[in-house]
DNA sequence: TTGCGATTCAAACAAGCGTTTGATACACTT
DNA sequence: AAGTGTATCAAACGCTTGTTTGAATCGCAA
């Protein structure tokens, strides 16, 4: 049993595990398990993978705990619940990543370009990192840590952008008109996403790997210039 | 007890419940209550919104029942559970009727602008129909009856606006290009529902009144015109 | 009035959920 | 070798879920 009242742990970074619980112990055959790192590193991979599939709501810490091969006590012992679970699953780094990598590259076009090829990446790549789709699950279902994402992320990724739009359309853009750029540029990245289930059934034989994304990229780029280019010709 | 195997009623249009229960008897106290219409009607309408708030997982039917004021068995007795239950609320009439009073205005670009006017109305209308939103819902949260929706609603749309775009760009644009016209101008839309959470939390004080409805389509449709000159002009 | 089918009711059911429990197994210190 | 604290385990708890049940109540017809 943990000591008072073990949950939030205190674990220094890198801290393994004392022993292999027995559900787990195929290294005595020395079969090699799919399975790496400790259980709580285990649990926060699946917890992203459930969680950004089916939902906060959707998933189950049943299903979390099968998929990380773990007891089901496991995340009230390593985090204080499935709320505190996905709050730690989260992770604001790519995004910001991104916003740093985009931002110290020179031309206005060649940015925006970057910044939507980027983030289109981190939306639609299948075997990437499924923290960013995470996110932009809980954008849809906001029950929990949304005040903290927008706080942390989103508003600082939207101001960006504002100012990668305000670089191409001139600083007398009144502010209504810039904060709907913003949402058109957005929205169109976005839309893969979310209506990625659609977009399966419309068109079976279409698959996002890296080219058609790279094409996506193009479009939505060029038809974002255009567009800002209209609405800077005609304030 | 209902007679043999009563799910999936075989009810007339328009035919009335036959007694109103105790616990809705407010009439004998010449108390009018705001709820209309029988007990199917009224389970219709808040399963409507009530789904439509909270998704088809989040929404339980007991809260549906509270919000129908109706007795918590009633919705297995009309319809045959919760899931029937969704299918029934489901109503594809406000997004054809849109398509269809589009359909025969003069000149693409004003089809194009009447288009995205009221589909974003659709879209952001509070007080309007939830029946829109409730299945925009459901785009996201891909379980139930999304495979029979794509092919009687978002299919025949995705394919209005593909004419609409032809409309502008001319025939000789690619079926890719096309198709990411298309998405770019849906995306340009849902975004506005589905980021609506963020959106409240980005600008406070920003409301989707009709006046701000009709700015935003104003831009989406002069942002998108643009967009598609470049392609038709850059093939 | 009596009977009947349709409808509504309160109550309970079975299943699944997140969470808790107490025992057990391990690594490490003394 | 014994003791201590950490980690994992199977099992159960309390609660909510969708669903079912059998009785009660209504309109209506005989």
């Amino acid at each position: 049993m943990p000591p008072g009242k073990p949950k939030l742990q205190q674990r220094a970074a890198g801290e393994t595990g004392r022993f292999m619980p027995s559900a787990n112990n195929l290294n005595i055959l020395n079969i090699q398990s799919d399975i790496s790192g400790n259980t709580r590193d285990r649990l926060l991979a699946a917890a992203r993978k459930v969680f950004s599939e089916h939902g906060f709501q959707g998933a189950t810490v049943r299903e979390i705990c099968r998929h990380a091969e773990v007891n089901l006590a496991a995340v009230n012992y390593h985090f204080s619940g499935k709320e505190a679970l996905f709050v730690a699953a989260l992770s604001f780094e790519p995004l910001n990543a991104l916003r740093n990598s985009v931002a110290h590259e020179s031309g206005a076009k060649v940015r925006l370009q970057r910044f939507i090829e980027g983030f289109l990446t981190q939306l639609m790549n299948e075997n990437g990192t499924p923290q960013c789709q995470l996110m932009m699950r809980e954008l849809i279902e906001p029950t929990l840590a949304l005040d903290n994402i927008v706080q942390e992320v989103i508003a600082p990724l939207h101001e960006f952008v504002s100012q990668l739009v305000r670089d191409v359309v001139g600083a007398k853009v009144t502010p209504g008109e810039l904060r709907r750029c913003v949402f058109s540029i957005f929205g169109q990245c976005l839309f893969y996403r979310h209506s990625h289930a659609v977009i399966r059934r419309l068109h079976p034989n279409l698959h996002y790997d890296k080219k058609e994304i790279s094409a996506t990229a193009h479009h939505i780029t060029e038809f974002t210039l255009a567009g800002l280019r209209q609405i800077a010709e005609n304030p």
